[in-house]
Formats: structure tokens, sequence, C-alpha cells
DNA sequence: CATGAATGAGGCTTCATTCAT
DNA sequence: TATGAATGAAGCCTCATTCAT
């Protein structure tokens, strides 16, 4: 009988420790040694799980796309406003959130001028996209938000706000504490509530 | 004689070869032959004119930096409303915006976990807030933006939409063609202006 | 199981590598790749072992200077009186010993005007002259040498004297012959003798 | 009518700070920019007055070679004893001395492994040795030295000590004050007043 | 499964030298 | 005679990857 390690977790683990890794020393300082150090495990270990230390970063990337989606998701399953769950579960503003946002920031860093990596990114805005419009319908839906609502045009705002935070708030932590983020997102949604629902498309047909 | 050579010239020539480079392969992938073979040269050029990579790196970012707010500055100074400002001057939909942002996202993802770059950021950040912000007091004095608008706070907000909109962008463009990028910052301005719904009525005349 | 390798012993492969190349084409012209082929590894293969070169180089000198005292502290400890241990396992007159002072001289030359590096000198010197001393001491006590000398005084002459045959010896080798470079010795210990003359006759049986 | 310049003034100036430099920071950290920044010139002045950097290198040592055995000659020629010469004119107890001390030591080391450059010291020694035999040749004539005495080998000897005494003093500066120094002349030339002039020659004559 | 020794390519950097002015 | 911009070779070092054990 072989020896049982489950793959998985152990898959799991070594993303947890590539994840740290990144936020704290940086994507361009992350070296397998380094992980392998942090996680008590020889460089050898990298190899038996993923490809290599490419497949090991983009795996990691995904997996904290996946949970910072997830958790918005739940919050909203558990009923949750969108102003709540944009706030609770997608800022920033604790160790797990700001772990998401690192790993994605440094990411999207080292993006810039690979375009093989765009993929990732798509399917990653893709996704939270539909996420924000779902939750976007259900607001409307429950009347949190006026009646003919361009809510596909409102997710990317949203999407805009949210990463624009997260790019302020990652590099200057001391200029935006908690009630900074909180205010954003606050006034948006209050701009959202506030919105002539027929003002916004005519706006965008406007001749240039 | 030795031979004369502008030497700002020869800096700025190698700045901008070094803006290209990170722009299109990567902050990473920018060594200083693929520099020098951009501008042709060779190799040694680089420490001639920058004590070494790092200083070309740093003064790559702040140039493009410098740039992009001195455009957005001098499109205000030139009449320009914050509205038309941000979208002509600041939304990366000219290559040389585009390039000011791809540097700015390229180094802002190096700077996760290496915390001596975020004085560069922190730097960056205080002066487009403080343009941000004058260019508000002048908006509110010229009667475009409600009287009693927090300015500094939407400078603030300002400030995330447009670093939002630059980090979704640069990473799915084919997503956020111009009329996207423009119409999510209307809509902000928009907002802005229902700030206070009494006083600015839809019938104001905008110079273009 | 990973390949087994006594590191010790690899590290005292690459020691004497460098002590080779030190010797043979001199410290400034030691390189990686000079000593790597000297040992038929690659170049990776000191950094696997040491820190860097500088450390590579540092430990090569002290492990020079500790053998060539305990070549000396050796012959005492077997019976051989100062002088014999003086000439047979302190001068440059086989090829270890005299890879031990050539070593020293190279490193030595290095240091001038690189302060940081006294502290190893130092340190050599203070050993040497700890053992010499001691030496001396049971000279007189076994009568060999006058009752009533200076040991201390008499340590830093004979360092002195051992010191000054060495660079000279090693740098014009012809002009010193072994029987040249004992002469040096035995007139010096001759003077040592002398300096009660009362005491030591010149009919002393001495044991070699 | 050209520019006057004095070619050998000017030589001599760059020989001086080359000096200096070697001194301060050491042979393998001088370069042409160091010495040149030393005595406000450019790096190019080096190739006006001599060949290469290696040129100039050589002839800073034999500068302080000729330099170190003239002062010698010259206090000798001005009456003063050996004993006090080797003292006041050959010891590193002024700047000038120690620089000559210095820039021999700094050669010495690279000379280890260096077969080209051992004729430069194969010379100094020569000339050294020279001076010192016929000085002691006068001493013996003068009768403060004792008649019969082998010259020739009490000069190398002589040299010896001078330069092992030169050896450790430049290395260890805090264990070797002027007082030690002098000491171990001191006690060499008593020891050489003291010496029964048939001994030595029958001690080298000893079979091993 | 796991180890970690060894590889070797490629990056940054330094610096003597050249040469147009 | 002097300048100093530019060259380009070569050094050290890092690190993902391989593979014998």
């Amino acid at each position: 009988m072989p020896k049982v390690v489950d793959v998985d977790e152990r898959r799991a683990a070594l993303i947890a420790a590539t994840s740290q890794e990144i936020s704290r020393h940086g994507l361009a300082n992350v070296t397998l040694r380094s992980i392998a150090r942090l996680g008590g495990w020889t460089t050898g270990i990298v190899t038996h799980y993923f490809d290599d230390k490419e497949a090991l970063l983009k795996a990691t990337f995904r997996h904290r796309a996946d949970r910072a989606r997830l958790q918005i998701e739940r919050a909203l399953a558990d009923g949750a406003t969108l102003l709540d769950a944009s706030i609770d579960a997608a800022l920033p503003l604790d160790a797990e959130r700001m772990l998401d946002w690192r790993v994605f920031l440094a990411y999207m860093g080292a993006s810039i001028g690979e375009e093989d990596l765009r993929a990732l990114h798509h399917e990653r805005q893709r996704r939270f996209l539909a996420t924000l419009e779902a939750a976007l319908d259900d607001e409307v839906a429950a009347q949190r938000l006026p009646l003919g609502l361009d809510t596909a045009h409102e997710a990317a705002r949203l999407l805009v706000v949210l990463n624009g935070i997260a790019v302020v708030a990652a590099l200057a932590a001391d200029l935006w504490p908690p009630e900074a983020q909180r205010s954003i997102v606050e006034a948006h949604f209050a701009c959202l509530r506030a919105t002539e629902p027929t003002e916004v498309p005519n706006t965008r047909s406007r001749a240039r």
C-alpha cells in the first residue's frame, strides 16, 4: 500500500505558501526555495504536484481569484445586500482578502507585456462581472436599486471601483483606512440609488 | 574635445526605450540588453547615464507618472473641463497614455511585497490627488459641479475610478473599448452633478 | 534519497582547488570558472558550498593559516626543537608550506587598503605569536635557550624573521634556496642562544 | 607654441595619485577613474603619459622602491649609522615610508602567481641587498660591527627583518607601534655586534 | 514519493580602452 | 594635448530544472 498523501491537500498547501511569499516578498522574489522553506519542504516537492513554477503561480492566481469571487457569492447567498457584500466580502479589509488582492495585483503587474497571461485575467473579469451583474439584478428585483438600471453597465462600474480601491489601497495603505475605502463604496451605491434610469443610456449614445 | 552629447536628451531616450520594453515585454523581461538593442546601443550605455538598472527603472516610472499628471494639468490649464480632461488626458486612449498606465501598472505589481518602492507610489498618489482636488475646486467655482461638494473625498473617488479603469482595461483591452471607458467616467461625473440634484439640471452647456 | 556527498570533504576540495589557483595564477586571476575547471565542476558548485566567492577565499585563507600553524604545533608536540620546527615545519621548503605562504602573501597584498580584512590577519598573527611564545617558553624550560629570555619579545622577532623569509623567498625563489633560508633561521637562533653568552656555549648537543 | 606641460612632473603626479589610491583602497580597487578623480583629471590622461594602466602601476611600484632605497642611502651618506638608517629611513614610521611599504606589499600580493612581475621584485631586492651590504661593509670598516662579519649573509638577514616588520606592521598596526618595531631592529643589531665571526659560516656548512 | 546535489544559462555590473572631437 | 562618451568583454551570482538515489 503506497504512502497516502492527499494530493489536493498538498497542492492547497503549496498554493497557500506561494500566496504568502508573493504577498510578503513580491512575485519577482518568489523562488521555489523560498516556497519550500516556508512549507518545510524541499524544492523537488513542487514538480511533484505541479508541472513547473509557472503552473504553480498560475494555480495560485486562479485560486485567489476564485476564493475572492466565491466569498462575495456566498455573502449574497446568505442574504447580504450587494453594498454590504462589496464592503465586507470584497474590499481588502482582512488578511485573506488582502492576500487575494495582493496576489491579483502582483500577477497583474506581471501580465503587462506578457500577453499569454491575459486569458487568466479575462476569465477572472468575466466571472466577476457575471457575479456582479446577477447581484445587481437581484438588487433591482428587491427594489433596493431603481428599476431600469443598466445592470451590465453598472457591473462594469462597480468592478472598476473595487479594482481601483484595491490598487490605491495596496500601495498606500495608510492613506486608505477601512473607513475611507467604505465611504468610496457607499458613495458609489448612493449614486446608484439616485440614478435616473434613462440618463445613463442617453449619455452613452452621445455623439463625439 | 569630447563627443558632444545632450545628457538629458540621451537619458530621455533611454527612458523612452525602457518604457517601450516594459509595455511590450513586461517589467520582468526588461533586460539591459533588450533596452540597448532597442536604442541601438550597447549595454554599457545604461550605466553610463544611470547608476544601475534599478535607477533607470525608477526614473522611467517617475517620468511616466509626471507626464501623465502634467498632461491632465495642461488640459485643465487650457480650459478643458475636468470631465473632458479625465477622458481625453487621463484614460489610456492613445499610445502615450497607454504607455503611462502600463508602466505604472507593471511597477505597481512589482511593488507588492517590496515596501521600499512604496514611497514612489505614495508620492505619485499624493500629487495626483492634489491635482484632482484643485480641479474639482475649480469645477465647483465654475458652477459645473454643485456647491458644497467634498472635493477631497471626490478627488479620492475619481482617482479610484481612473485607476480602476486602467487596471481592467490594461488586462482585457477588448472588453474596454474607448466608449466603454468613457461611459464609466461620464456616469461618474453624472453622479457627481446629481449630488445636489436641485442645482445642476441636465441643461448645462459644455464646451468641447 | 538524494545523492550522498560529504559536505566537509567537498568544501575541502574546493578550498584545495582555490589554493592551487591562487598560488599558480594569483588572487586577482582566480575566477569561479578557473576553480570549477580545476575540480571538474561547474561554476554553480562554488555557491552551493559557500555563500559567495569572497567566503570561499576567506575560508581558503583561514584553512592555510590553520594548517601552517598546526604543522608547527604538531612538530613541537612530536618533540622537535623550535629551531627544527621553524625550519622543517614553517619555512616554505615543500609544496604544502609553499602553498601556505603564497596564499597568505596573496591575501596580505589584497588586504592593503581593505581594512575589513585586517581582522583575519590579526587573528592569524595572534595565534602564531601565542604558539611561538609557548614554544620559546618550552625551549627555555628545556634549557635549550637561556633563562630569562623575553619570550614575548622573541616570539615577535621570530615571527618577523619567518614572515620576512617568506616574503623575499616567494618573490625571488632562486635567490633563496633552502640552505639560504635555513641559514637565516639558524643565525637567528644562534643569536638567541648568545643572548646570555655565559650560559650557552657552543658545545650544546642538538638532537635532530 | 604648444602648451607647455612638464611631462616628468605630470608623470610624477600620476604616480603620486596612484600610490595614494593603492594605499587607501587597495590595488584591486584602483581604477583609472579613481586615480583621475583624485588628481582632478579625466581618465584619458593616463594613456597620454603611460602606455596603459599596467605601465602606470609598474612605474608606481618602481618609484616607491627607488624612493625607499634612496632615502636609506641618503641617510647613510649623511653619516647615519646603519642602525639609525634602518630605523629612521626604512621602517614605516612616517607617512611616506608607510606608503612605500604599502605599495610594495600590495604589489607583492599581486605578484603571487604572476611570474612576469618577478623581474621587478628581483631587481628591487638586488638593489636593496647591494645597498645594505655596502652599508654593512662600511659599518665593519668603521668598527661598529665586528671584523670578519659575513656582510652578504647579514645583508640578507637584515633585508628579511625589515621586510618581516613591514609585513606584520602593515597588517596589525596597533600591535606594532614604533617602539616595538624599533626594538626588533635594535635587538637584531645587538645580535650582530655580538656575533662571533667564525660561527655563522660554520653553522651554514653543517651537514643535514 | 521525496530528496537535494549539481547544472548551466543568462542577468547585472565593472572598467580598461578607444576615438571622435 | 586633452576630453569623456561609448564599447564590449568578462566576472559574479541566481535559480529553475534535472536526476541519481
